[in-house]
Parts: structure tokens; sequence; C-alpha cells
DNA sequence: TGATTGACCAACT
DNA sequence: CAGTTGGCCAATC
């Protein structure tokens, strides 16, 4: 029994800051050729079946609008979520995104 | 084993 | 400017 891609990919999440998100593609390219944004949207699909609390609402596209929210259950969980962490979301997308992004290449040092 | 899928991204039409 | 296409690559059917 092997590790999959996965976990890979919750070792970043998990490590994002309280009140900071980042993107699919941000940690696919920490990746590297490892995976593809397509595989952290995977994973956080896949995060509801892992032993952890996978804090996916701090993962957006690279519009900083929250495409999976949808995966939540509700209707704007993800988006009450961020809100809670002090991150203004209008129409489904983060504003001053810049301000809130944390990219992992730079804040892990790559 | 092969075909399909997907919470993306960028380029093209 | 909106819709489509290709590429990405692992997990699921």
């Amino acid at each position: 029994m092997e590790k999959g891609f996965f976990e890979q990919v919750y070792d970043i999440v998990l490590q994002i800051p309280h009140g900071r998100v980042t993107s699919y593609g941000a940690i696919a390219e920490y990746l590297g050729s490892k995976g593809s944004a397509r595989m952290v949207g995977w994973a956080m699909n896949s995060s509801k079946n892992f032993p952890k609390n996978i804090p996916a609402h701090r993962v957006v596209n690279r519009n900083g609008l929250l495409t999976g929210k949808q995966h939540f259950g509700g209707n704007d969980v993800m988006a009450d979520l961020l809100t809670s962490e002090g991150i203004e979301i209008i129409d489904n997308k983060i504003t001053n995104f810049n301000s809130h992004f944390w990219d992992p290449r730079i804040e892990l040092s790559r």
C-alpha cells in the first residue's frame, strides 16, 4: 500500500496559515511534475475520505474564485468559512485576493 | 486493461 | 467577450 499523490497535497494545504489562501495551480507547481492543477482538485475531492480535516476552503482557483464551493454540501459553506477567517467574499470571489494569497513556493522556500 | 473524469490553466476561435 | 480545445496526470469505473 503506497502513499497516494493526495498526501503531498494535504501536507501543503494543512500548512496554509489561518486567514490565508492559495490556488490549485500554485500547489501543483510546488509539487513540480508530480501533478497538475487538476490533481490538486482531485485530492480535495478525496479529502473527505481522508481521516484528517483538510481546510479545502483555503484552496481556490487562480482567479480567487470559489469554484469548489458546491462540493462543500451547502450553498455558501466555503464562502462562510473564509469570511470567518477574515476574508471578504463577494460573488463567490475573494476580494483583495493578492493580499491573502499564500504561495507555497515562496512560503515553504520552494 | 482501457476509457472516462475532474474543485484547473492557458490559448485559441 | 463567451465558448471551445488541448494539455496536464492520477484515480475511478
